[in-house]
DNA sequence: CAGGGGTGCTAGCTCTTGCAAGCGCAGCAG
DNA sequence: CTGCTGCGCTTGCAAGAGCTAGCACCCCTG
């Protein structure tokens, strides 16, 4: 049979345990998200940099405060989806990239073959198959020659299209 | 010759008809705006109607104050991608289609698995991929456009415009 | 040297998001 | 009738997003 005081120490210890476990989760929580902010911020860096483009230039054309996108570099702020999408606008990457670093999106498990996917793809026609399988394999033949790095996002480097490849109207669209 | 009377009252006209026309463009936005979070609002309401929950119940479930999901489904607030997908969870459907509802997210044109597959190719960059799938989703389009003939090849242009971007944030002053 | 241009960052501010506390209404049971 | 539970909504507030004004540093030119 227990004392009182025994009981009531025992429910001080079993208090105690949940508090302790309930911070271990929060802090875990904590340092999660800290670690997604750093994850989009030091990629939107690395395309940045690989585009050789200057943070306050990218800020320019993404239409965001340069302080504003250091910090979001830097993981001290978590920008909305609204500012990813025009940072990736600046970037001329596609939004979906920097909502899936920034935890928002989930990356999408695709065929793992590029090639095979375009060739079935029945949505297409021959030749625009055709087109873009070309310039798929030009981009996997610059992306190679330049040893993988992202020196091959350089500006000097995306405006060519292989020739033959005829261009298509830009879909209009656009609701705020 | 003018006078300096009929000169000044020109002017005024001419400011006044400027004025009004930014007026009218930034009510245009801001109706925009608006309407974008009352479509998700709406479809919010529409999938909790459909699934016979309750407000509270949604909100219980979704992790969200049981207020303010009365508020985004009134389209009084915006709510971040991050509640928005605590309030998919909580209707059992996916966070895309409510990035969709509000804007975030374009549905991309085509196949999946073909979009999935260049999405996450890691022989390229991130740049090149947007290029691929910015022409992907054209080409898709025009195919669509002309009942799949196969000439549907007509000149077109692709712009720097990633089909997963959304409109730019109000442009902000450079503060250097 | 001073001045100009570039770079990224600090600090203070305003506005918006998401919350807690609570409201008014309806229906039901005792 | 009262008290309870459910419903969706109002209000005020704290925290954080995103901005402006400006800083510190670097390099170059006259």
């Amino acid at each position: 049979m227990q004392g009182p005081g025994e009981f009531v120490s025992g429910q001080v210890r079993s208090v105690r345990e949940k508090v302790d476990q309930l911070a271990g989760t929060v802090a875990a929580e904590a340092q999660q998200v800290s670690a997604v902010r750093s994850q989009v911020g030091e990629y939107i860096r690395e395309q940045r940099n690989a585009a050789r483009v200057s943070l306050r230039e990218l800020a320019r054309t993404a239409g965001v405060s340069n302080p504003y996108l250091s910090q979001v570099e830097r993981g001290l702020r978590k920008p909305s989806a609204e500012i990813l999408a025009a940072i990736a606008r600046g970037l001329k990457i596609s939004a979906e990239s920097l909502y899936e670093q920034a935890g928002m999106l989930d990356r999408r498990a695709g065929n793992p073959d590029t090639v095979a996917a375009i060739r079935s793809d029945e949505h297409l026609s021959e030749r625009h198959r055709a087109v873009l399988l070309e310039l798929y394999e030009t981009y996997v033949r610059e992306h190679a020659a330049t040893g993988g790095t992202a020196a091959a996002d350089a500006p000097s480097t995306t405006q060519d299209h292989p020739a033959g490849a005829p261009p298509a109207p830009h879909p209009s669209k656009e609701s705020a």
